[in-house]
This record gives C-alpha cells, structure tokens and sequence, in this order.
DNA sequence: ACCCAGGGTCATA
DNA sequence: TATGACCATGGG
C-alpha cells in the first residue's frame, strides 16, 4: 500500500488550517472587528470580557453619545459616570476601572501614533501590565487594533476545538496561542479572519448544546462521532 | 426560572 | 499550578 505523500500527510496535521477552510466556506467572510476605528474596537476588547456583544454595542453607542470616546475623556472622567455609561455591558464598577486604567495607560505611552512602533511582544507585555487587561484582551487588541499577528484564544476556541479531539481545552492559554500561531500562516489577516469565524460558530453552532446537524465540521468531529444516534 | 455570554482579579491550598 | 468567589447586564 501506497504511503500518503508528505504534503497530504503535513496538511492532515494541521487541523487549524482545514478548520479554518472549512468555516469559511460554511460562514463566509466574517471582516473583523466590528468597530469604526482602532481605539474603538479597543474599548471594546475590555467591555466585551464575558459580555454577549450585544449588550458592549449599547455601552459603547453610550460613550460615543456622550463624545466619550477619546483616552483623554474615560481616563479623566468620573468612575461613577463612567460605570452608569458602560452599565448594559455588565461588571460596570468593574470594568469602569478597567477602563479608565487602560485609557490612562494608552493616553500616557502616546496613543497609537507611539504605540505602533513597538515591537509586537513589547506591547503585549505592556498591555498585559495594564490593571484588567488579561491575555485574551490584550490579544484582541494587538490582532485586531494594532494588526499585529497574534492568535487569540477564548472560550469559543476551547469549546470547539475540545470537541473536535484536537486539544484538552484546559491548555494554558499561551500554550494554545502558540500552537495555532504556528499552524497557520503568521499573518494578521489569517488570524483575524479565522478568530471571527470560530466566534461566529461558537455562538450559532458549537453552542453549550451544539447543533451538530448544522456543523460543517462534522467529518472532523470526535465529539459528533461520538454521539448516540 | 435558569443558563449563558467574544474574562480578569484576588484569595486560598 | 489550580481551583473558587466575585463582578452584573440582558437575551433565549
């Protein structure tokens, strides 16, 4: 019997990149974030922490109806007015100290006219100093703000991948970062687009109970397999 | 009425 | 290293 070439064989290794084609062909295009500019979808990646995003849309539209939505503005504005702005997202006294301890951060090291010059992992580990920035937050930002080619690994991506057999889903977090950055390809692009469309399936079919039947992923699924009919 | 949502911090063992 | 408590709104 004929031994499987290694192209073929390397490619069957790398579950993330046949995932990602696969999701893609199942969702479409996913253009990522969804915010109008960069310290935008960073207020953002803060108010969203263990948010349904619906609920972060409604904070943010209330900050920028405020004309909130300026470093300056957050960092030096009241905690109390901050948090009744940012209150349908959730955790508000909490994330109205994370919030204004980023935008102190962010205003002071310059903005993003400064920022865009350091290094990508200078960066992460300045913002993972920031009071309330952990990694997911942090990665979000750097991906999708700074277009730094960062993978960002969230429940979503535990759930599904699990499910599938390829990882525990109990990793450590840098642990899981690493092995799909180095499955994929090491563009911004790739990792941006591919986060979006594991969000998209996680909340409309990799659900708590997942709807398999609406899965594209079922032909790689050890959690389908393994199913009762 | 319950479960969940694009986590992170802090205390404890 | 690894659990557990806590934070809080809104939709299904």
């Amino acid at each position: 019997m004929r031994k499987t070439s290694d192209p073929d064989r390397r490619a069957r290794r790398r579950w993330a990149v046949r995932a990602h084609a696969t999701l893609l062909e199942q969702h479409g295009p996913q253009r990522w974030w969804p915010a109008e500019g960069r310290f935008e979808i960073m207020v953002g990646s803060v108010l969203a922490q263990n948010t349904a995003w619906r609920n972060v849309e409604k904070a943010v539209a209330n900050l920028k109806a405020a004309d909130m939505l300026h470093a300056e503005a957050i960092a030096q504005a009241e905690p109390e007015v901050l948090a009744q702005l940012i209150r349908p997202s959730g955790y508000f006294n909490v994330k109205a100290r994370r919030l204004g301890s980023f935008c102190a951060w962010y205003a002071r090291a310059g903005g993003y006219r400064k920022l865009r010059y350091w290094p990508t992992m200078r960066l992460r580990k300045a913002l993972l100093g920031v009071h309330g920035v952990g990694p997911e937050t942090a990665d979000d930002i750097l991906l999708y703000a700074f277009d730094r080619p960062v993978f960002v690994i969230d429940a979503y991506t535990r759930r599904i991948f699990a499910r599938l057999g390829t990882i525990r889903g109990n990793e450590a977090y840098d642990e899981l970062r690493e092995v799909f950055e180095h499955q994929l390809a090491r563009r911004s692009t790739v990792y941006a687009e591919f986060h979006a469309l594991i969000v998209r399936h996680g909340n409309q079919v990799c659900r708590p109970t997942p709807r398999c039947e609406d899965c594209g992923l079922n032909a790689m699924c050890r959690f389908h397999r393994h199913q009762p009919v």
